[in-house]
DNA sequence: TCTGATCGTGAGGTTAACTCACAATGAGCC
DNA sequence: GGCTCATTGTGAGTTAACCTCACGATCAGA
């Protein structure tokens, strides 16, 4: 079923495993690399105000979706609905979202941003654009926008 | 679970924060979240073999650069030195690769496949190659292309 | 009212990274 | 030869970001 495969795996052990940088990344990897850089250079940036790259993330997007609830964050983020708990533990222990009950349905709870998450979240905002529209500059806007086509076809839920 | 997408509004294209994931979020966002699925299933996929995806990497490029050391490996895979040492801790210790001194320099030590690391790569390979393609079967060719072409120019060295 | 799904979370585990410090060694200099 | 400084890999300790399984509370339907 693979097409290019080099079948070496035998006793070929010198023999000539060239293989430039091309050839031996595909794409799982290249996107793990780019992720590892990613969210090394978040984490970074994020530094200053202590917040790690995956809460400011799943911050962004209470800020979007006011009164979402913990599964459907999960949903957003693409993890599993018990790892938001924690998340949205760190979050509400800084003061900067609170859960609320939802009145449709008691077993629920809804997330939203309090007045000082909405602030950080405006704070960060524009460090955090500023920083990925750096990493992102090596592309041409075109290819940017091809990269955001091809990443969504990919992230389309299955 | 999840897939909670209470329609509030529109997909206005102005400067309203929209509802669909996939129309709002950035590239770092849409990197991660696809990085994310990779790993999830490259996880199921090496789980009968108990090799998690990190590992099965860095297998993979020792077997393709034969006599590599340590240091050489974490930039191969873009992390920090002392991230390799565990890792090569754990192939070792399935007797995977094995730990050489180096004759030209006594503070190094070069890694290289056992024949058992050898044969398991082989194995796995297949399988991932085979998982891999399956994932990004939802591209076409000229889109894989295109992909793989964008992230290498963003995982260039900086 | 009984039954089965759903919601969030406690408990506990794993993966994948990081920094800092250190001993051993290499390499350049005088 | 003796000094200094950089490099190599690793011990120790920490953090981020996930996971599964089990459970009590609740909802929705037969």
């Amino acid at each position: 079923m693979a097409k290019g495969d080099r079948g070496q795996g035998t006793t070929g052990r010198g023999a000539e495993p060239d293989v430039r940088a091309s050839a031996d990344t595909d794409l799982g990897d290249l996107v793990m690399r780019v992720a590892r850089t990613i969210r090394r250079r978040g984490a970074e940036a994020m530094a200053p105000w202590g917040l790690p790259p995956h809460h400011a993330r799943a911050l962004r997007v209470v800020g979007r979706h006011d009164r979402i609830r913990p599964g459907e964050l999960a949903g957003h983020l693409r993890v599993a609905p018990r790892s938001v708990t924690d998340v949205v533990d760190v979050l509400e222990q800084r003061g900067l979202l609170e859960r609320h009950p939802d009145p449709g349905d008691r077993r629920a709870t809804v997330l939203g941003l309090t007045p000082s998450g909405r602030q950080l979240l405006a704070e960060i905002g524009a460090i955090r654009r500023a920083d990925s529209d750096a990493y992102f500059a090596r592309l041409t806007e075109r290819d940017r926008a091809a990269l955001g086509r091809l990443l969504a076809l990919l992230d389309e839920e299955s």
